[in-house]
DNA sequence: TAGTGTCAGTTACTTTTTGTAACTTGATTT
DNA sequence: AAATCAAGTTACAAAAAGTAACTGACACTA
């Protein structure tokens, strides 16, 4: 790949968020802690999607994944803070959206 | 595609967002009009694919596309209102990445 | 005047990612 | 014994991205 002056870390947060459905199942985690069909439900995304998705970010720190031993199983997705702290950028996403996107 | 009750708003800003190399070329044109070679310079990404993304920008009136007749021709790309509007939101996403990527 | 260079792309082809839908695992309910 | 549920995984087809070579219009150089 071609090698730029880019900053690398806004360079590595690009690939993360980038990708896609990554912002929107992140958007959907602002809402509090979720199971992987809520979240399966509410966006438009498969559920190989996401879990490769859910891997990445739980990798990253940006997602903490916590399983119940209940029956069946309960497994829940939440935001560590590295994770809460991209709220305002995404919130800056969707007042945009709001405002300029009929 | 699966239907959720997802704001349709959001989605489609995610949509074009979310795409590969879109935020990062509207981070570039932050620092103001930019031609097409200086952008492919300054990012890593291929004239195919720029020039793929640029055409999308446009045509949601996000970059506007600037011929000027010189020889070689010059042609360059700046942010509109709308495209401006989206300063907050990566700037945003470049402090949350100075602060959590290491 | 044939050859070289520039800019802004485009084309052809390969590799990676996504989309889709069916399948799995383990315990429970019917 | 068959059906149900959550949370995935697998296999396969389709779409998007990566790579590099090519184009066209003009000008400059040998």
């Amino acid at each position: 790949m071609k090698e730029t002056k880019l900053c690398p870390r806004l360079s590595k947060a690009m690939e993360l968020l980038g990708k896609r459905w990554t912002t929107l199942i992140l958007y959907q985690l602002l809402d509090g802690p979720q199971r992987f069909n809520e979240i399966e439900s509410a966006l438009p995304v498969s559920g190989r999607l996401l879990s490769e998705r859910l891997k990445e970010l739980e990798k990253e720190e940006i997602v903490q994944r916590k399983v119940y031993a209940d029956v069946p199983v309960r497994v829940e997705y939440s935001l560590t803070e590295k994770g809460s702290a991209l709220e305002g950028a995404i919130r800056e996403v969707e007042n945009w959206s709001q405002t300029w996107i009929k």
